[in-house]
DNA sequence: CTGTATCCAGATTGATACTG
DNA sequence: CAGTATCAATCTGGATACAG
């Protein structure tokens, strides 16, 4: 057993699934990994996502350390989001998990479709 | 975008992720790791999770076919919970995982703590 | 441009009691 | 032994409007 920010865990995979559970994270994270990127760009690039959840997400993500967070004191207003040190970790971490989702689904072949997006 | 089984998702870990998360079942799969195990075994070793949502952990790993459940037609009865073999090949990503989250709060070591646990 | 505030629906988790 | 049933609390995600 492991207690961590006062919740307690039977595994440190729990704390990792609680850092990237929740219903934008890893779809910033895959953005961030490309570079930073501005509040508005992200929106751009995940319409389906709320403003409110899309901070929401990026809060959490903040808090848990794994992204910056860095507004420039300009008008109109300037934030630049990036992943810190340790959200540039992940990365290996979550090529493991896609390998393992495509494994996964090729079991399920018939379950399976794919749709281009347009990031209109 | 991928879609399966009614749902679509932006990346195939989305899919993992939905697959493990859940209150009880990265303990079940770390347990059903080391063995064929039965109902009340693990009810013992996991004595926090409430019989409901035990049996709601294994159904739903079961239907996504990382476990199996093995009735035996015996009085009493008597059902054995097993990897399946898709969820055998989850190993190497769960360490992937725990290590991952070592390594996390292994950046926050005044936040942790560990405590030995008794399976009574 | 980069957010908050308010209000709300649905999903998730849980306590407790009961059953073939 | 291996579950279900019922009811309730909490948490997550969302629609919409407003603000510095």
């Amino acid at each position: 057993m492991i207690t961590f920010r006062d919740k307690t865990y039977r595994c440190t995979s729990e704390i990792v699934l609680s850092l990237v559970s929740g219903k934008w994270k890893i779809a910033i994270l895959n953005e961030l990994a490309k570079g930073p990127i501005r509040y508005n760009e992200l929106r751009r690039l995940l319409p389906d996502a709320t403003q409110r959840m899309l901070t929401m997400q990026l809060r959490m993500l903040e808090s848990d350390g794994l992204i910056s967070r860095k507004v420039y004191p300009v008008s109109p207003p300037k934030v630049e989001y990036d992943l810190s040190e340790l959200g540039k970790q992940l990365a290996p971490m979550l090529l493991v998990l896609c390998d393992f989702g495509t494994t996964y689904i090729e079991s399920y072949p018939d379950e399976v479709s794919r749709t281009n997006q347009k990031h209109a």
